[in-house]
Order: C-alpha cells, then structure tokens, then sequence
DNA sequence: ATTTTTGCTTGCATATTGCAAGTGCAAATA
DNA sequence: TATTTGCACTTGCAATATGCAAGCAAAAAT
C-alpha cells in the first residue's frame, strides 16, 4: 500500500506499514485456515472484499514478502496464494487476535472450538500449525 | 471510525473494526508506554498524527471501551488518556507484533532490549506489566 | 488584563476504498 | 473448430478516510 510517508522505526509502526489495513489481516487469515487459496476464493470469503483492492492487496503482501504465487497444479488459468514463512510468522499475533476477540466480542462457535483448543497449549498448537502451514 | 459495514463475526474481523486503522494501535502502544498520556503527549509522538485524526481515533477508542478519560490532578485544561482493563488486554497482541517485527525489520535499540527481557518470560512480563498498568 | 497553553473543531486537498463493468487468456462445451 | 464459460485480474468513477492548516473556547500562566 501507497502509504502517505514512512513511519517511525518502531515495531508497531513498522508492522501497521505492512499489514495496518483493512484488509491484509483477513488475507492472512485466510491463508492460515485453508493453507492455499485461489484468487477467487478470497473473493468468495464472508467479508466481500472488493476484486480491486484484493489485487492491490496481493500484490502488496507479496511485495513484503508475506505471501508468494504458485501455479495450479490442475489449470495454468488458476494461481495459488500461500503464506512464506514471513507470512506463517504472523500465526502468534493471530491467536493473540482471536483470544482478545474472544473475551470481548460474539465469536462464532467453530473459532470458539478452535481457540479452546490452543489455549490448552499455545506453544504447542503453534508448532503444529507452523509445521502444517509449511508442507 | 465509521467503517462502511459491519462484517463477519470472526475474531479478526471483529478486531479489525475495533483497532484496524492507522493509528489505533500506536495510541495503544503509547499507552502501553507511558501508561497515561494527554493529547499534547500523542500529537507529540514520533509518527505526527494529525490532530483532528487524533481526536477521532480517542472517541472511538473510548466508544469501544479500550481507553478512557480522567481529569488531570494538576489542572482542568488537561485531560487525561488511560488504558482501560479491555486496552490493556492488548498487550499480549502488541508484545507478538513486537516479536514478528524484530524478526524481520530494524528496530530501535530500546525496544529490542526491552524484547530481549520480554522473551526470557514472556508470561511473566506479560503478569508484571499488566499490574503496572492497572495501578 | 493579556498572553499562552490545552484540547479540540472546521474546511479543504489528497489518498484509499467500494462498486460495477470490462478485458484477456485458459479451459470446457458444442 | 467455434463458442461459451471460468478465472485472474484492470479500469473508471463514486464514497469514505486521512492529511494539513487554520481557528476557537476555556483554563492557566504572566
């Protein structure tokens, strides 16, 4: 994203210049639930994005090197997105997302499942996860 | 901030309405620094917020509960900014944003030490700080 | 009494996002 | 082979959010 001028050199500001939009977060969360989307599965996820801003989006995340492109293995008309490691790195701040979510807000029941079972053990489910989202 | 629609009911989605914006989460982390600022304190910040931004960002922070006003004691021209119990619950989110930026961009030399300390134990910090915060 | 500080508000320019339609290429269908 | 459909985008324009500069009322300092 164009931003207006860079910022500080603090982790927070550092970090909302790369993903601090509207939009990249649910990028990256959709990259953590499904391992690997097609162009027009992002599209179809429940918020609506915009097919315009998905691309300028993509493009961005994979400018910072968060996300990469893969061909379809089934159709040269199809492209892969996945998460790089860069990008897996982003799993801790997300469970931290969801647990503070969860406190404060209706989170719907399968999230709520999910986040039962990483607080059993966070170090734990993180590995796993990481492991899952590499292969 | 008045986004243009509600959207899903996922933890990250529910977040972003909250904080997702350009400045919400550096008026955390000054709160999460100084525990207490006025408003001359944030437009003061490294990142030069403009003042109507500024001023925006504080009303939404505090409709939605992560932040509050108290009277200054020194005097009725100042106001004063503090993290509320639903604020302070962010720390364990800023403290991973710190981490994941460490790991991929330069960051003051401050900071890092202090994330040196925080990775000894990180529950513990979390514990501590938490406390100082809430006296 | 006058000036300065403090916490804002207001008006307007610029940037970002949202919506609808369109484009080019690959794949499926006839 | 010709035509239609699917997929990954692009383009144009409207709506919203952000940035910048100036202004303003109440409190504090001089």
């Amino acid at each position: 994203m164009a931003k207006y001028n860079k910022r500080s050199d603090c982790p927070v500001s550092c970090s909302l210049d790369v993903w601090g939009d509207k939009w990249s977060l649910l990028i990256i969360r959709d990259l953590i639930n499904a391992k690997q989307c097609t162009y027009g599965d992002f599209l179809k996820s429940a918020e609506g994005i915009a097919t315009n801003i998905l691309a300028s989006r993509l493009l961005a995340l994979e400018e910072n090197g968060l996300i990469e492109k893969l061909s379809h293995p089934d159709s040269k008309a199809k492209v892969l997105y996945k998460l790089t490691p860069k990008g897996i790195d982003l799993l801790p701040l997300m469970i931290e997302i969801g647990i503070w979510s969860e406190k404060y807000y209706d989170i719907d029941k399968v999230k709520k499942a999910e986040l039962k079972e990483v607080k059993k053990n966070k170090e734990e489910y993180i590995k796993a996860k990481i492991k899952e989202l590499r292969s």
